[in-house]
DNA sequence: TCACCTACCTAATCTACCTATGTATTAATA
DNA sequence: TATTAATACATAGGTAGATTAGGTAGGTGA
């Protein structure tokens, strides 16, 4: 199937794909369609991932243990692949947070003195 | 000689090379080495480029036609290459501080919605 | 039946950035 | 006056998160 892709922030928000996950995991239990669905609508359809950096984003995510995942059966849907963010996870999402912080302010200050 | 790498930020900047570059360089033209020690200055030591990330990304921004350069040679050092930000440059920082200011609402959005 | 939406997956490729190394000039110091 | 350190620029090669492109399959509605 085609896939749209996201030519609209580019590497803006490389390195920050973990954080916006984990912290929609941190509301409940999700899974990947509709979690994409939730960035897309959350960011007034200016923001959503390509589809194959969802997934490997969630294979690499658990194969660290920063989520876990199960499969459930669907009677009005295809089967789902639920996630759900680990302790370690939320311990990577504090300190992915402090880190967006620090970063945000540095890039702030150089265009604030441009 | 041995380079320092930059390990604090990771994959956090990256895509907001030129946007900090061409923020330095709309105070006035200036030279690779000096930008560095202005990043490292004005981020109090806790950010800086890899000088091959540097070097490879001005060579990219000229091929683009973002910044200019020109070779001075000093007296009490070695010969210094400065780069100028063009007209093009000017509009492409503008457009990326446009986009900065975006995905830094929509990360935002996630962080303190999660 | 056909189109479309939902839902997940992987191989190949791209590219900004990093690692490692090299060259050359000037300044400081022993 | 060697030697070391700091300044200053450069390139080859590799990494890894992201994109491109394609695949599989179940459910819905016209």
């Amino acid at each position: 199937m085609a896939q749209r892709n996201n030519t609209l922030f580019g590497d803006l928000l490389r390195g920050h794909t973990d954080t916006i996950l984990l912290s929609i995991l941190l509301r409940g239990d999700s899974y990947g369609y509709r979690i994409n669905k939730t960035l897309e609508d959350e960011s007034d359809r200016r923001f959503f991932l390509n589809e194959a950096t969802l997934y490997t984003t969630f294979k690499r995510m658990q194969k660290d243990g920063y989520i876990e995942s199960y499969w459930k059966s669907e009677t009005s849907a295809p089967p789902r692949k639920y996630y759900s963010i680990t302790e370690k996870g939320k311990k990577h999402l504090k300190n992915n947070i402090k880190e967006w912080e620090d970063a945000a302010q540095i890039i702030k200050h150089f265009i604030e003195n441009g």
